[in-house]
DNA sequence: CGAAATTTTTACCAAATGGTCAAGAAATAA
DNA sequence: TTATTTCTTGACCATTTGGTAAAAATTTCG
């Protein structure tokens, strides 16, 4: 039942295809995700069906159904995708260089995320509306751990005096909202702006205002 | 068929009422919209049943449909009054008032709304989120007016030298965002600070954090 | 090749769900 | 009271949906 081959190269030429699966496994498993995140982007947890994400990956709901056995399954599979992808830059911040440049890298990478992995903020940003039925115990472990972490460097630097005296919870908070924003208002940032996409550069443009305002702030 | 009553005194002892509706239909349909508010903001459109929210409402689900003949038409019932709601005080932006004086309250107005009517918030996000299938004529129509006229306000605080140079409709976004963040991701920002439920205080410190760092900036 | 394991498909439930209909219960008006 | 309108309910239906069983097709490997 279970595979044990594998015996022979270790370094695979395509995917990083984690180690015990089969080269169609891999190829499927994230056939299947992309599929899973597109719809589960568009019409949240409840909404979508397992029919449509077969469909979209190309595939039969029973096949589908072979990789993933239930539809929770495979909702948790995307969440924690995006929470791996998520977490990296903001782990980095660095309590010896300067906020304003980390700050600045960490806005940039996080816009960059919205604009071009919007459906997987908008799954997150599901599964928060829902309560986080899913991701409640990550999001009181794990990731409050973290986010202390880097409360405690935000600290350290306005202690050097190189940060105005701010409340870190709720400047990370601030980021959050602030760059998510782009990615799971989309149709409603369009509408305002006008605009049929928005593009590297108008992604650009917002890094550039977000900025100005978070560093320098409203008043001359 | 149609209702041709109400030839008596004009004046309702409770509820508003519009006219040329019952008693009971007003209270029904409060009730209706009320339940249907809880059921859409936890579930989205597609996840919740008729049925619950019957049940919420106190109702069958035939009596509910007597009200509302079909589940989108109730959606859209509660979004509108959900942006009847919120844009008051948006529009209350006094282009000859104090920028910090008038953004301040705008901002604890928009907080005060997030703390007290956090499912109206979801259900809004939720709609964003599915691509404003609902709303996408009114997000192109009226709201981009009306966010086009207090962009002028705000340029016109920067002509008088009051605020400085940045873009108006990005400073509004990031007033939104920050704000409806407290709403609509209450399940990440509780886990992160370790509280059970987010109080007056919570949000009073919410508001100083929050224009501490729009009006003033990080940098010392 | 031929056997074993893996992958895919066809056919199919049982439950849930949006919505309807016709009849009955309450109000309301005359 | 009686007639009329408004409100509520039980029974019901067609469709959708998550999920399964088992056989068929394909790949893998000795």
């Amino acid at each position: 039942m279970e595979r044990v081959k594998e015996p022979c190269a270790p370094a695979e030429p395509e995917a990083p295809a984690e180690s015990g699966k089969t080269r169609i496994q891999a190829r499927n498993e994230a056939r299947i995700l992309d599929a899973a995140q597109e719809v589960f982007a568009e019409r949240g947890f409840r909404g979508a069906t397992v029919d449509a994400i077969a469909a979209k990956a190309g595939m039969s709901k029973p096949n589908l159904h072979y990789y993933f056995k239930r539809k929770s399954d495979l909702y948790v599979a995307v969440l924690r995708r995006t929470l791996d992808i998520w977490l990296e830059p903001f782990a980095e911040l660095d309590p010896e260089g300067d906020p304003e440049i980390e700050l600045r890298r960490y806005i940039a990478r996080k816009l960059d995320m919205s604009r071009l992995y919007p459906d997987a903020s908008r799954v997150f940003a599901n599964e928060m509306l829902q309560g986080a039925p899913q991701l409640r115990g990550y999001l009181a472990g794990e990731l409050r751990e973290l986010v202390d972490r880097k409360a405690e460097v935000i600290r350290h630097w306005i202690a050097r005096g190189v940060l105005s005296e701010i409340d870190p919870h709720h400047l990370v908070f601030l980021i959050w909202a602030a760059t998510q924003h782009y990615a799971d208002f989309d149709p409603q940032v369009r509408a305002v702006l006008g605009k049929r996409k928005l593009g590297e550069q108008d992604f650009a443009d917002i890094e550039e205002s977000l900025c100005r305002i978070i560093f320098r702030g409203l008043l001359p």
